[in-house]
DNA sequence: CTCCCGATAT
DNA sequence: ATATCAGGAG
């Protein structure tokens, strides 16, 4: 995919997504941190639903550890794997309070220590929290990227990475990522993707597919 | 690679 | 009934 290909697909994006934005419902990098790591396998619109009671609750990283860790599950229940995100958030929060003066590090090699927190949620909490650009491939990012040819389908996560971050300019990272999900999540869906209407349908082959087949 | 896992859409 | 959802750890 050349570079005038790369520009037109993200700027079709941009005009179907011009404010593509962080749908966790967070109001400081704490909180998007502890909402991104219950977001693994799991809907945006859950994790908001259980974070509206769970962040009136527990304020600071003290809370979370002056409750038993049977508590926190019972209030995370609703949200998948339930049992080891409120271990990794307990942990988490000693972390920050031992290391960290119960602040939320800026820098990515510190984030990805913390227990619960991979390279995609560090990414997430950079680039939303701090300002940096960055490109966290979730499985909306992955899975447009590969159907579009922005990356091969047999790349890795961290493969797919690269390569977004080597075909869009830095300073649109951030923004691309949001519209690359939003793109995933409400156009070019895993189940019923829109192909009979998507503006992109000339640069997609699994779009040429699905429409030959019916 | 497997396991963790409830809510929702299809 | 089955697939999918802002993944990470062992």
């Amino acid at each position: 995919m050349n570079r005038t290909q790369v520009r037109h697909v993200l700027d079709t994006i941009g005009t179907m997504f011009p404010d593509a934005h962080c749908e966790l419902r967070h109001e400081n990098p704490f909180e998007l941190t502890i909402a991104v790591l219950l977001s693994a396998q799991c809907t945006d619109e859950t994790v908001n639903k259980v974070t509206a009671d769970l962040f009136h609750k527990y304020k600071k990283p003290e809370d979370y550890i002056a409750v038993p860790l049977e508590e926190l599950e019972m209030d995370i229940r609703r949200i998948g794997l339930f049992r080891n995100k409120a271990k990794n958030i307990q942990q988490l929060c000693r972390i920050l309070l031992e290391r960290y003066n119960g602040e939320i590090p800026r820098e990515h090699e510190r984030l990805v220590e913390l227990p619960g927190v991979g390279r995609k949620t560090a990414n997430v909490v950079v680039s939303n929290a701090f300002d940096e650009p960055a490109i966290a491939v979730d499985t909306h990012v992955e899975r447009v990227s590969k159907r579009l040819a922005l990356a091969n389908w047999k790349d890795s996560v961290l493969e797919v990475e690269r390569k977004l971050m080597k075909q869009v300019p830095r300073e649109e990272w951030t923004l691309t990522h949001h519209r690359l999900i939003f793109f995933g999540r409400y156009h070019c869906k895993a189940q019923n993707p829109q192909c009979e209407i998507c503006p992109l349908l000339p640069m997609c082959r699994e779009g040429q597919k699905r429409m030959k087949k019916r």
